[in-house]
DNA sequence: ATCTCAAGATGACAAAAGTCATCATTTCCC
DNA sequence: GGGAAATGATGACTTTTGTCATCTTGAGAT
């Protein structure tokens, strides 16, 4: 019998896959979260088989989750389960040793085989992702993220100054560097393209 | 038995919650939908009890779907199911006049119970909804939230004149104007809060 | 000890963005 | 028909942005 975790914000899904995998003769859901902090708590505390992590969730995000579970080498095999088809989530979870990487785009069947694959040792990620996604990495840089990040907001220049304790000039600089690695045409296009790609 | 339409992209959520209402004795799944474009074909052709529709799909959204249901008076009832609490959505799916407005962050149950009161004639919105937000208007004429749109986007004042044909002088009183409207400090902000409340 | 590189800073310039007052048309409403 | 909106346009002016070449400083590496 898998026993089985699952951490997801939209309680709607999480209640439908619960009592989905629940009639699966294999499984058994042994506990369930909505947010990240509940997550760690409760994985630790059951030490299910294998857990299924949404990566959008309050308080601590699916891809924190699996780090401090990676960092305690807890046992547990990590599936994330997500919206987004980020090129930049799928990085992280690589390097983090996930188990399997899914789309929630995907049927249920997949996610069932999936399970049972990464009980049997395999990982699993979803070949929409694998191609040339994958290739595609974050060109920028951490300061450069945080940078963008605020600009995406709509601060300003200056507001950047007085958050980052840089000069106003180097922000210039930064943002202008940025504009030139993701190609776009001013500071807002630059947002409008990282946030799609899930660079910042 | 309550004869039912799902509408919904996310094929995972689409997958068990069509299973999951299967199950229940008095419903039935006649129908379901990835995109809004085959959602209205769907519909017209099987007219269904009660349709539950996604708002964020790709080809038509789930609003302009219910518009359209609206516009030919299918007498299908429509409950909107949507993760995002945005005014914006909320106040045009009211005025369409939908049977009901769920947040996919509720429980399956409150779903059931809401399919069951709308084919009783009933009307039924999400609580979490129906206080302050329902207050909260857009303020963007059409023309405005068109511009921010592509202001949002990161498209120059210039780019945005041969778009829609205007000068560039009044796309610039048109974004000063949304600037004001919306309390920001330039158009990459503006954009900012919008999208935030669901006004683009 | 020197070489190199990354992180920041400066200044000067051109191009966009934002603000405002004012004006021309059209449309709609009594 | 006359007045009031709504829609769009101009021009003049100030700030912000974006670009680039150049400079400083402090690590690390050898």
């Amino acid at each position: 019998m898998i026993r089985l975790f699952i951490a997801e914000d939209q309680r709607m899904l999480l209640g439908a896959l619960g009592s989905l995998l629940d009639m699966e003769d294999d499984m058994k859901v042994i506990g369930q979260a909505t947010n990240g902090e509940e997550a760690v708590a409760a994985i630790l505390k059951l030490q299910p088989d294998v857990c299924l992590m949404d990566i959008e969730m309050p308080a601590l995000n699916g891809l924190e989750v699996a780090e401090v579970l990676v960092q305690r080498s807890i046992p547990s095999k990590i599936i994330i389960l997500t919206t987004f088809a980020r090129p930049g989530y799928f990085e992280r979870a690589v390097k983090l040793g996930v188990h399997g990487y899914l789309l929630k785009d995907g049927e249920i069947d997949e996610l069932t085989d999936t399970i049972r694959k990464v009980m049997a040792g395999k990982r699993v990620f979803s070949p929409d992702l694998t191609f040339d996604i994958i290739r595609e990495v974050n060109p920028l840089t951490p300061k450069e993220q945080e940078i963008l990040r605020l600009a995406a907001l709509g601060k300003t220049t200056k507001e950047i100054t007085s958050e980052l304790y840089l000069s106003s000039g180097t922000i210039r600089n930064y943002i202008s560097e940025i504009i030139h690695k993701l190609g776009a045409k001013n500071r807002t296009e630059a947002a409008s393209i990282a946030e799609k790609k899930g660079w910042i």
